[in-house]
DNA sequence: AACGTTGACGTTAACGTTAACGTCAACGTT
DNA sequence: AACGTTGACGTTAACGTTAACGTCAACGTT
C-alpha cells in the first residue's frame, strides 16, 4: 500500500480510499491510484483490515459430516451463495461430538470469523448458551434456541416424517420399522416422532420393537436394518431418517433376501443426488439444499451487517419423492 | 490481552510470553498469569498475531466438487490432521473452472492463508506459473509442475488404470468402453491412457469410438453409457473414470436392459465408501483417501516450517477391489 | 571490590490497514 | 472584504499482537 501511495504520489490514505471507494476523490487521482495499484498487483490485506475493522470477511461453517452428500451440498450451496459476496468459508467437522463441536466454535472465535452457520450436534443447548451472547451471529439448521445473535433456519421435519408415514400406510403396510440416529435433545427426535404419530394416529403399531437407534450413516442403516429383520420380522416397510441409512438398509434388506420393495418397501430422508439413481431408486423426502445453503448465507450476512434488527426463524417445506423402493 | 496483564500485574509482553511459551518466566509469574487467564477466559487473537507473524494458522483447500464423495473424504481427512495442529482450514469450490481457480486461489492469498493444497483444474499450467512463485507452499494432487514452492502428491493412476484394464481382459472381455472427463491437460488423460495402452498391449481395439467424454459426474456417466451403448452396441464392459461415473452408467444400463454385469461389466475408479453397497456392488480402483489427506498436511506444513527444504513428490499406490459388478 | 553473566521481566516499535480528525485551497454568499 | 462551506486530500492514532532490544537485580568469578 506504501509503494502504491508513493507510485501514485498521493498518500496511503488516498489509496485506502480508492480501494474501499469511500469517495470524495477526484477522477483523476482516482484514475492515477487505480493505475499504480494495477501495475504494482496490489492486493489489500484481509488481515490487517480485519484488525482494524473488526471484520475478517470469512465466517464459519460447522457440521457433522462433509462425507455425507446432503452435508456436502449444503456446503456446495453456502460456498456459491458466500463467493459472489467476496466470503471466504472456514469449514470445521464436529464428527458430531459436542466436545469437537465447541472446539470448532472456539477456534473460529479466534480467528475472528465475521459469523457462524453450524448444524448443531447432541448436548448442544448448554454449549450454545455459553457460546452465543459472547459472539458474532449464529445461523443454526433444524435447532431451536432463541436469542438475538442467533438465526434460525428450520425445516419441516415433522411435515417431511409424516408425509413419508402417510405413503407407506397409503400403501397397505402396517407393520414398519424405524431407523433413527440416538436420540440425544429433543430436535433430534422431530423425525422420528412425527413418523411414530402419524402411525398412532391411523392406529398403527408404533412400539419400540420397531425402532433401530444406530449412526446416521451407511454402516449404521445396515446394521440397523439387519438387526430390525431380526427382531421385527415381520415389517414390510422401513422408514430411514437419511438416505445413507437407507441405502445401507436396503443393501441389508438385499443379502438378506428381501427384495426391495417387493418384500420390503424403504423410505429415505433427504433426497441426495445419488437416490434418484440407486438401485431400486429411493423414495424419499427432498429439502431443497441449495436454498437451505442461500437462505443460511442471506440470514448471516444480513445479521452481520444489521446486527441490532430481530430476524425471525425462516421454514422450509419438504416434499414427498416416491420412486422405485415403495 | 491488557486485561490479563493488568490482572496479573505484569506487561502485555508477559502475557505474550505466557500463552506463547517462550519461556524465561518465573514458575510463580507463569502461574499468577495463567490464573488470569483463565478467569478472565482470554483467548488470543488469531487475527493480531496473524499480522504480526505473517502467520494465520489457515491453509486453504481448493476442489473442483466438495459434493463428490471422493474430494469429500479426502476434504474430512485434511480436515482431521489439520484439527490436531491447532490449524483451520478454508473449503473453496473451484467447479472444474479454471477461473473460479484462480479466484479463489487469490482470494486464500488475500486471506494470508500459511499454505494451500490444491487440486488443480485443467488450464491450470500458466496460472499456478503466475501463482506459484508469488505466494506460500502450495500442494498439488495428481499433478506435475516443478518449482521451489510446490509440493507434490501423486496418486498412481497409470497403475490403478492399469491393473481395471488387466481384470476385465482376464474376464473375457474384448471390447470394452471408456468414460473419460473431458482431456484438457496431459495430466487429466492418465487413467484413460493408460487403460488404453493395457488395451493396445493386448492386442485390443481402443478407437475413438469406444470412449465418450462426459462430465465426471453421475449425470456424465448415465448420459455418457447412454451414448456408448449406441454407438457401440457390442461393448460388454465399461471402465468409468470414477465411480460416480460408474453409478450413473449402470444406472443407463439397467434401463437400456442391460444387466450388470451378465450384460455389461462395469469398473469405477476412487473406491468411495457408496461403492460397496450399491446394487451391484462395484468393482473399483481404491484409492487410500486418509493417507492421501494425511501426507497433504503433513507435507504442506512441513513445508511452511522449513520452506528452505527441497521436497521430492510423493506417490501412492492404488489397489483394485473386486465385486459384484464385474 | 569490580565486573561479567544471566534470569526475569518491561518498553518501544512495528505488522498493514482504517477511523477520526485536520488542513487548505477554491468558491460562493452577504 | 470577510466569512462559511465544501471538495480533496493528508496526519495521527489505533486495532491486538510480537520482535527486538533494554533494564536491573542477583549472583558468581577473579
Amino acid at each position: 500500500m506504501r509503494d502504491v501511495a508513493q507510485a501514485a504520489a498521493v498518500s496511503i490514505k488516498t489509496v485506502s480510499r480508492v480501494v474501499n471507494k469511500q469517495g470524495e476523490i477526484s477522477e483523476e487521482t482516482q484514475h492515477r491510484v487505480q493505475a499504480a495499484i494495477d501495475r504494482l498487483g496490489y492486493r489489500p490485506n484481509r488481515v490487517a483490515q480485519g484488525l482494524v475493522t473488526n471484520c475478517t470477511h470469512t465466517i464459519g461453517l460447522v457440521l457433522a459430516d462433509i462425507t455425507n452428500p446432503y452435508f456436502a451440498e449444503v456446503a456446495h450451496s453456502i460456498q456459491e451463495s458466500m463467493r459472489g459476496q467476496g466470503y471466504n468459508m472456514f469449514l470445521c467437522n464436529s464428527s458430531d461430538s459436542p466436545k469437537q463441536e465447541i472446539e470448532a466454535l472456539q477456534s473460529l472465535a479466534m480467528q475472528g470469523v465475521d459469523g457462524i452457520i453450524l448444524f448443531p450436534t447432541h448436548q448442544s443447548e448448554e454449549n450454545l448458551a455459553r457460546f452465543a451472547p459472547s459472539y458474532r451471529p449464529l445461523v443454526l439448521f433444524d435447532w431451536f434456541y432463541e436469542h438475538p445473535n442467533i438465526g434460525i433456519i428450520q425445516v419441516n421435519l415433522h411435515q417431511g416424517a409424516c408425509l413419508a408415514a402417510e405413503h407407506l400406510i397409503k400403501r397397505g403396510h402396517r407393520l414398519i420399522g424405524m431407523l433413527s440416529e440416538p436420540i440425544c435433545s429433543p430436535q433430534r427426535g422431530r423425525r422420528l416422532h412425527a413418523f411414530q404419530e402419524t402411525l398412532a394416529r391411523h392406529g398403527l403399531p408404533a412400539d419400540a420393537n420397531s425402532v433401530v437407534y444406530v449412526d446416521p450413516t451407511v454402516e449404521g442403516g445396515y446394521k440397523g436394518a439387519q438387526q430390525l429383520l431380526q427382531q421385527a420380522p415381520s415389517i414390510t416397510a422401513i422408514f430411514a431418517q437419511n438416505d445413507l441409512m437407507a441405502f445401507g438398509a436396503i443393501r441389508a434388506c438385499q443379502q438378506a433376501n428381501r427384495r426391495v420393495p417387493h418384500d420390503c418397501a424403504m423410505v429415505g430422508f433427504d433426497d441426495i443426488y445419488l437416490s434418484s439413481i440407486f438401485s431400486p431408486a429411493l423414495t424419499t423426502v427432498h429439502i431443497d439444499r441449495r436454498l437451505l445453503g442461500k437462505l443460511a448465507v442471506e440470514r448471516v450476512l444480513a445479521m452481520i451487517e444489521k446486527p441490532e434488527q430481530t430476524y425471525p426463524p425462516l421454514y422450509i417445506d419438504t416434499e414427498l419423492v416416491i420412486r422405485e423402493s415403495t
